[in-house]
DNA sequence: CGAACCCTTGATGGCGATCAAACGCCGTGG
DNA sequence: CCACGGCGTTTGATCGCCATCAAGGGTTCG
């Protein structure tokens, strides 16, 4: 591992509070990777024997069923995948790849439930990012069930504009196609999603959005009353 | 509480492995409240009071969005619930009603909170059960997202009977409205995905159910590769 | 006995998937 | 430097799943 990403690993949420020997022990246990594009980390139903995190790059986790498959989540550095499956040593509900070059710190998960067991702080870590991490899933469900297409692209929209700071311009990191997959919908209907954000106060040049009516988008996506949680 | 339901509650997986001293700690600091069928317990977006813990009855968990709503899950005795939100001590993402009469235990947010910090089993417990829930919600998501409905419902049969015994038979135990609404469709629709499943091994009279061709109905509903965890 | 309420069945409509084709961007190779 | 090919995106046409609207049958409870 480089000296230089150490500290940012450090900072994750996940290791942040434990003790700096114990943190030590993980890094010295581990594996640091280097991943080329669209290579397959792991696939769904197979034993969870690395923890993952995130150091540079981009991963796409994903479910597949009947030749179908759906975007779960985009990972973004610096952060963890993964954790629950290596809490409770099951099975990998879910599959992910690469979608561009990776470094990706690969820490064996016998090793992550021993020192969860050895280090109270990691132990709350970890059980605090399962609960964020469930409060997400919460909100991913009743989005698809209660909203359409247009209105989760339109919430989606509201809630990256925060994360980018609240200039009312968002920029679109992901291809539009894995967006929609996310969104659960067609690349087509996504597109067509974006017509009709252009009557609710949504300008869109390419990847580049401007909300130019931000009332009238919330009135249109009808926003969840409790914002998405920190993490 | 009476003495009869304290034992039922310290078998709870939150609560077996934790010292006895501890949960003698909780259960005296928590109020065992008895309600009436239909009576809404909390809200969406109230802040998280009370972790709550269904000794007997049947609770429905729901979320709503422009007055339309979804049942999340159906909670049976003895289970907890919202753990996620007392945990983080944050808003509730679901509202909550007693679908029959109910007596649930009501554990002081705070004092959850306190405990997990002072016994380190506790803590793990509530570990584990999030990251259970977790894989919970990632399975609910995945099949919303890519399963349509009568597929959904053949799915829940499976594991309904599995959960009751394998012997074929499967007994439902909520109303099929209520049930639509946990498989995110309509009352008609559940109907009709009935009648589709009754093509493909699948017995149907009033709300007890037969499963007279397995091989068909794993045909057409697909089940995960995975099985459900238990908990 | 009647009034809800749940479940079912039928008819219709809308959202989103699929199929198809054209456009633009970008990298490669002539 | 330009032509070509591939891929992502957009737009249009059609189809299928599911929601909605409507009505009837069965059960429960006052």
């Amino acid at each position: 591992m480089r000296a230089g990403e150490k500290p940012e690993i450090s900072q994750l949420p996940l290791f942040r509070e434990m003790g700096d020997s114990d943190r030590e022990r993980i890094f010295a246990g581990s594996f640091l990777q280097v991943f080329p594009p669209q290579l397959t980390l792991f696939e769904l139903g197979q034993h969870a024997d690395f923890l993952h995190v995130l150091v540079d790059g981009l991963v796409e986790l994903y479910a597949s069923s009947a030749g179908r498959d759906t975007t779960m989540r985009i990972v973004e550095p610096v952060s963890s995948f993964i954790l629950a499956a290596v809490v409770t040593d099951m099975p990998y509900l879910m599959s992910a790849r690469t979608l561009v070059a990776s470094r990706i710190l690969l820490v064996p998960a016998r090793l992550v439930r021993e020192m969860i067991r050895q280090d109270v702080s990691l132990m709350e870590a970890t059980m605090r990012e399962l609960a964020l991490g469930y409060r997400d899933l919460v909100r991913a469900l009743t989005d698809m069930k209660l909203r359409q297409s247009a209105e989760r692209l339109g919430n989606l929209i509201l809630q990256q504009e925060l994360r980018q700071g609240g200039t009312g311009k968002v920029r679109l990191r992901a291809e539009k196609r894995l967006l929609a997959s996310l969104l659960g919908m067609t690349p087509e209907n996504l597109s067509r999603a974006f017509g009709v954000l252009g009557q609710h106060g949504v300008e869109v040049d390419g990847a580049q959005l401007k909300i130019t009516d931000r009332a009238a988008l919330e009135a249109f996506a009808r926003p969840d009353p409790v914002k998405p949680d920190e993490h």
